[in-house]
DNA sequence: CATGAATGAGGATTCATTCAT
DNA sequence: TATGAATGAATCCTCATTCAT
């Protein structure tokens, strides 16, 4: 976003810290990885990272810059008017978002285990995620469906799977025992659940529907 | 589970720092966690946390031991008829061994992201609940209900979801926007997710049911 | 003053560093002194040096705990009846401190160009003289001589003199067409400049005296 | 004095190099005074300074190129008749040349406290002063005045008087407890501690006066 | 067994100086 | 001559682990 660099080469430098930043953080994880290991990677020494960062935390905050919390929000909000729909672009949204920035992601939730600064980002990562699942819970009861279930935790719970579904497949290399999901396949499951708790009959209605 | 100390006093010692460290884990993590910290908790020397065990690794496999993967997997599965019922014992019992567990918790899962070998372990922790809920999902449809997802997908992702929201909630202290949950709503919601991804009925059924 | 050390032994090694770090600010002055120098001297390796001091500043401050200001101002005030025999107690005090404590003094100097609470500190020695001298003068008006300069002004110039004096003799080898003081040289050459400028006739009094 | 810089510009840059430095050593101290400072005052790249000076230290003796030792010789010797005014008005140049070259003094005396060679300068101004001192000493006796102290002594006493009073009020903001002194009570002061020691009565003489 | 001091490997960081443009 | 990015030597500091008592 704001760069130190004034010429050409110094952007070069900038970007190849950055890039190199986001292999060392994805391949190692942003605990494991040192300056040393980012300096290698970028092709420079150590002492030149420190041209451009104070230290590990502010290299992971510059690429954070290039991501804000709004993006995960506006990928939780449904634009469609099929809910079913409305709710597989939004998953499909968070998971192609969580995939293009996984090394931030890895960054801000290893950070958020140690440092408050970071806990509370990820802390407003989540809540912006939660923000689109509560609107979309509105949106469905504007529509006539009650959910009869705590809409905050719900939100909660839904993020939450999201999140270290996510975290699972990219990052840790999955369930032993699962197949690896295809895009499609992951994205449907977990708008399959969202969708069957928000759009859920009540067992009075013999239509199968919810409302009111 | 086995003890190396002979002498009573020794088995005193042991005991402490067991306790100590999960009283660690718990309050600042495992990454943040010192052997000096949880000897000065146990009321014991640093040298004397190396008669016990190698490493801060060491110690957490000894906490590790009284806590087999087991107790996942038997926690999320059903031991009664009526399913909601036995879903809701399932999360019910995971959501309190999470509790009761926590610092094992917070030390497997921390370790998972630097050490291949908690990576195994934090995997067969998810492995026996998958187990679990995979578990369910026969017994579901071996009483008529199909079940039309990925079943290890769904599976892995309802896992992804109690384990992430326990984490999130006890051990990184929850959304801020989000009213703390008391045990029974969180139960509550976690139940209705799983149950009604599962038991949905198929749109064609007037009764609302999912039978075949 | 306060020591971390429990043990005989720890007692041992931080008296060690303690007197590694006299020997060696003395020897090459506080800026140039590095901790691995003051360890090797001590005996010890420089991580041990960690374990009672936080840094160079630290056990500087913990050397200047053993000498508080009181000390100079104690050495500046004169306790005797004959004014000249006071001043020159007061200046041997001085004199014979600033010897003693020489260590502390280089480091208090030279830290107060670079650290505004060491600054701060050098200001206080410099004070707690300026008092001393400051209730010489004023005792000297109560037996009827007057001060005819700005008694702060005069204070000032005089802890300056004593006090670089000390340094250019002590800390930096002397003047080099100057033959080396010895002892009472110094003191009655300072003690005079002293006496004679606050003792001094004033022109109309035939005795040589300066009463009012 | 000789300048290194061929071309206009460079001559241009030479100087802003000189004038930056300056004022950054009398900003901040010698010590504290980074190369990039400079530079940035200088408005010139740091790699730039490098076509003029080796370090840092070659700046500082570029510097006191144009202040030679002389100056602080003459600045002490008396022109006048009358040995009071002769006094003030050494005193008065001495005052006023340490505020002149402030930047240069700060510079020499840090250095003095790292560097041999530096210690060196530092002495050979102080030697200047001396001579001017010893100077005055000389024609106080040849005027018939004798001066019943050690010559070397006393003057070694006297330079660190003005040497240290300077140095506490120009560049280390004064004394907390005294009003700051303006450049006449200064002068007075300082002039009065001289004079009264070396033009001092022998007590045996009625007249108040130190003829032999 | 317990103690707590001692060790040293590992990594972060600074900044004077060099160098390609 | 000017630029400013790149370098790497030097030093600080942490903390797991060892060891003498």
């Amino acid at each position: 976003m704001d760069t130190v660099a004034a010429t050409p080469k110094g952007q070069r430098t900038e970007a190849a810290f950055l890039g190199a930043a986001r292999q060392v953080f994805a391949e190692k994880g942003y605990f494991n990885a040192k300056i040393s290991d980012i300096a290698e990677v970028a092709g420079r020494s150590p002492g030149s990272f420190y041209n451009y960062y104070e230290n590990k935390e502010e290299i992971l905050e510059a690429l954070l810059d290039q991501f804000s919390t709004e993006v995960l929000e506006a990928s939780l909000k449904s634009r469609t008017g099929d809910p079913l729909e409305g709710i597989r672009g939004a998953v499909r949204a968070y998971w192609l978002t969580y995939r293009k920035y996984l090394p931030e992601m890895i960054g801000v939730f290893q950070m958020s285990m140690t440092d408050p600064e970071f806990a509370a980002r990820w802390q407003a990562n989540r809540a912006a995620g939660i923000r689109g699942v509560l609107a979309g819970i509105r949106s469905a009861e504007r529509t006539g469906h009650r959910v009869d279930l705590d809409h905050g935790t719900l939100a909660s719970a839904l993020v939450s799977m999201l999140e270290s579904f996510c975290w699972t497949w990219m990052a840790m290399g999955g369930d032993p025992d699962v197949d690896v999901p295809d895009d499609e396949t992951a994205i449907d499951t977990l708008s399959a659940l969202w969708y069957r708790t928000v759009f859920h009959p009540v067992p009075g209605c013999a239509c199968g529907c919810n409302r009111t």
